[in-house]
DNA sequence: TCTTGCGTTGACCGAAGGTCAAATAGAATT
DNA sequence: AATTCTATTTGACCTTCGGTCAACGCAAGA
């Protein structure tokens, strides 16, 4: 439990100009993408290293050496699915326009759609996150606040220069409780096993679901929305 | 990973009225004790079977014999611990009157006294909430929902009835997001590895903290509040 | 004392992560 | 082409650990 710290294995060679050979990184990314899969399908622990290297046709002392351990394997998978979600500001131009709230609720409104697209990585991130050792956990943690995969810095300071926001907040402040009530909520509009009973006590009904969002951004623009965007009129 | 459904072993014999064995419930008793004791310590897969048959003085099989598997075993442990948490309905008479948002800052306040006092019980539910795998997760995210450990239930009931809190919405929903956010913002508050860098970014500093808690139930209180309750002048 | 059966044991199994010396393949050199 | 040197791959092997099970011991009843 002590070597997830870096994930590279020692043993992969670097030139003297610091850059890893091109081959060893072009077997890397093949290995990553196929641990992706694995692990997306049956979660960390149920997923076999054996397995992996079996289906790329190569042994499993191989993977070893490209990384250091399981652990390490999981964490760069990871970090590539979660690379590969959408940036908050990557919302049409239309939609922007129209403020930070208005962005939530598109994405909000298209999580089904994207994760329906992509739902490897989504797993990926849902096993990370609640499906491994605290240790790696705690890696991700700070992968995650360091690289901010999915650009909340940029939103916020987005939110603020417009003027939806409050003032009189943190900006770190502002920016943790979105992530945390976004998070959690998609959580639950995706996952069975994470609801706490808002999207499946009394059936699946679909209107139920925009009511919940409605609902939901309502409560975010109150929590840490501006003055100026406070009750708009309930909605032009 | 298809065996944790039901954590009691098959073997412990029940008497005819459906009574455990007196003998038996007293076994399994300590050896939950030991358990929590090893898995706050180690964390989950770090912990090992072993060990704690060997500080108890009995065998590996034995444990088998009362705990299906070491998952039924850490969600006995993960069940205890948790039952050990105070309701948020306990907190003293004279902050309840104040009303349901001072409930909450009351025991934002108090969060790292208790946990200092009990932190075997509150390490076991981080490692249980994320550092476990995701089939264990769904049994604990059931029992959550079931069993409401912290009485959310009857804090929001008691906080609808006190018109503190917003009318408009669905009681599911403020549940939620109070589970979410306060869960969160204390893990936060506790430990390194899950702080977004709200606590831990500008060196430890006491009065910024208070000053967090602050912000965040002022926050909560206009995302959920009543209208009556809204902003009362910033604090009296 | 004999019988019955629950609870305990500890040797054993199999799965899976991880290691490493030897083999192989690829580039560089002559 | 042949040789040398090095990066990469291999697969047999090791270790750890969860989990099983046939045998055993012990307490209570007959």
């Amino acid at each position: 439990m002590e070597g997830i710290t870096s994930s590279l294995a020692k043993p992969t060679q670097m030139r003297r100009d610091g850059k890893p050979r091109p081959r060893s990184e072009a077997k890397r990314a093949r290995i990553v993408e196929v641990a992706i899969r694995h692990f997306a399908e049956r979660g960390y622990s149920a997923a076999r290293v054996e397995d992996i290297a079996a289906q790329l046709g190569i042994a499993k002392g191989s993977v070893f050496q490209h990384f250091k351990s399981k652990d390490g394997l999981f964490f760069e998978a990871y970090k590539k699915a979660v690379q590969s979600f959408p940036k908050y500001m990557q919302a049409p131009a239309a939609v922007q326009e129209r403020g930070l709230f208005e962005v939530l609720r598109y994405w909000l409104g298209r999580t089904e759609n994207m994760v329906r697209d992509n739902w490897v990585s989504y797993r990926i991130y849902l096993v990370g996150n609640y499906g491994t050792d605290l240790a790696l956990r705690r890696e991700i943690n700070r992968f995650l606040v360091k690289q901010d995969p999915y650009g909340w810095h940029d939103f916020v300071s987005f939110g603020v220069k417009r003027g939806d926001l409050r003032t009189d907040l943190d900006v770190d402040m502002i920016g943790s409780i979105l992530e945390w009530t976004m998070d959690r909520f998609q959580d639950a509009l995706l996952t069975e096993e994470l609801d706490p009973g808002l999207f499946r006590k009394s059936g699946p009904v679909p209107e139920e679901k925009e009511a919940r969002i409605e609902q939901f951004v309502e409560l975010l623009r109150r929590a840490i929305g501006s003055e100026k965007v406070q009750v708009p009129g309930k909605k032009a």
